[in-house]
DNA sequence: TCTTTATGGTGAG
DNA sequence: TCACCCTAAAGAT
């Protein structure tokens, strides 16, 4: 589930289960076996989200970069488990194992590299220095549609598919809307409403798009959670349309085409 | 038990 | 624009 969401609040467990201590590295696959032996022992300082991005601090100047991809997963286990063969590292101290699979990007870097990684980045809602004024910007300045830049990192760091098509449901914005017809307080408000939608992401630890009021007490199951996202054919939740699907460079986008007109 | 799909991104053509 | 990478759950048979 590899929003930014994901992955602020694994910064954030990251950093409560294993700051300040000796890691014990460990991998089972030959690729990081390197990797993680030089991280072995040493001190973890800090864990960093940007957008997608993990970056975890090492006493010694090391960095691990760490991004999940589509298919990755950081999952909390017991140093007792048993880790999976499709373990890339795993990072433990006390009673705490965090276990690494299915990663696109899991490497040692040093704080340059880090630089330039950020450096590629947009503004990131999450972040205490992401501002929107770069984000209403650079969606000004381009015709592409506003549902193909929502998900250029270099625009914005952090969406991914799911709320790039929750956050224009809300905003009753059409997704093949060219960015430079959309207004500077139309894209602040945006802004906002991703940063809280993300925000509340974090908290929960997975993606509730819809207001409080109008969702079900109790468990929530994923399809009640959000408007548009693979909800196509369904009845929309704010009018009788139906939810429509269609692709952008190779990505499915759901919308209401009452409530998102063109 | 198989095939498909996925909340992502890169690099080749 | 497309093939491809990584893994695992869901869907099809």
């Amino acid at each position: 589930m590899p929003e930014g969401h994901t992955i602020h609040r694994l910064a954030r467990d990251l950093r409560n289960d294993l700051k300040d201590q000796a890691i014990e590295a460990t991998a089972r696959q030959a690729r990081f076996a390197d990797g993680a032996a030089r991280l072995d022992g040493e001190v973890l300082s800090d864990a960093e989200a940007y957008g997608k991005h993990l970056f975890v601090h090492f006493d010694s100047g090391d960095l691990l970069h760490v991004h999940l991809g589509l298919v990755g997963k950081f999952r909390r286990r017991s140093p007792s488990d048993d880790p999976s063969d499709a373990l890339r590292v795993r990072l433990a101290a006390g009673d705490a194992a965090w276990d690494l699979t299915g990663a696109m990007t899991c490497a040692l870097v040093d704080p340059d590299h880090r630089a330039s990684v950020v450096e590629k980045l947009g503004p990131d809602p999450l972040r205490r220095d992401g501002r929107s004024g770069p984000f209403i910007d650079a969606v000004q300045s381009s015709k592409r549609p506003v549902a193909l830049q929502l998900l250029d990192q270099s625009v914005i760091a952090g969406i991914g598919n799911v709320y790039r098509a929750e956050v224009l449901f809300l905003m009753g914005i059409h997704p093949k809307t060219p960015g430079d017809r959309l207004d500077a307080d139309q894209l602040d408000t945006l802004w906002t409403l991703t940063r809280d939608l993300l925000r509340d992401g974090v908290r929960r630890n997975r993606i509730v798009t819809r207001t409080k009021d109008e969702l079900p007490r109790g468990r929530i199951t994923p399809s009640e959670a959000l408007y548009a996202y693979k909800r196509a054919g369904m009845p929309c939740r704010r009018c009788e349309d139906k939810i429509a699907r269609t692709e952008i460079a190779n990505r499915k986008i759901w919308w209401c085409p009452t409530c998102q007109p063109a």
